[in-house]
DNA sequence: TATAATTTTGTCAATTATTGACAAGTTTTA
DNA sequence: TAAAACTTGTCAATAATTGACAAAATTATA
């Protein structure tokens, strides 16, 4: 998988043989809408990959890891990025596990 | 370096013997607002970078290099994404690049 | 070829998110 | 304990994103 996230969604729907509207239909989203998905021209909220899996039947956890990934990598490339910055994300990463075992958890936005 | 980007800031900030009013100054922002930063409340603003590096005569890459990957860090934290998400993104990225070495450059809306 | 279906593009109001600013509170320092 | 430094809360202003629709362009098919 190479491709950016819009790509692999117009791969999943030809393949499936699925119209513009079907599939928008699915992720509650306008046709256009998702045609510009597709073309990168809009972004694709998080908050609809579930129903993409549930649309294509797929494992949400790999879903998460191309929509992420991408998104990242988007910023790199926009940014011009060096690569050391993977590194260092993964080592903020763990930084952030360690100090919420035992601080306790951080609340973001998007938790209730 | 395994402190969030906010923990860095202040740091940095302490360690040169600066208070919250003088090194917001220097960044063109609100005191009680760095606060926050600091305090990983609200999210420092990428065009501020240059400023940051000038105020402690920092290397801007690598400056860029803490800055996102602590932004993906975070976004991995919240999202609970495996660490193959970084994997993905690094290939995601060499692909942006070779499709641009070969059909021109993307534009971003930050370019003019 | 025409016409129907599909896809793409443009636009814009509405919603949502981010920011700057200031007041008020707390903690630290001298 | 007074001043300085820091933190927190709030909110209007600004900016970014989204949904929706119209219309143009492309593709498929009768």
């Amino acid at each position: 998988m190479k491709a950016t996230f819009g790509e692999y969604i117009k791969q999943l729907r030809t393949d499936n043989g699925l119209t513009l509207t079907q599939l928008a239909f699915q992720l509650d989203l306008d046709s256009a809408n998702l045609s510009k998905i597709e073309n990168g021209k809009r972004e694709f909220d998080e908050k609809r990959l579930e129903k993409l899996a549930n649309a294509f039947d797929l494992d949400l956890e790999k879903l998460k890891t191309e929509y992420f990934g991408d998104q990242f990598a988007k910023k790199m490339y926009q940014y011009n990025c060096s690569p050391e910055t993977l590194i260092v994300a993964e080592e903020k990463v763990n930084y952030l596990k360690s100090i919420n075992v035992k601080q306790g958890e951080i609340k973001f936005d998007n938790e209730k």
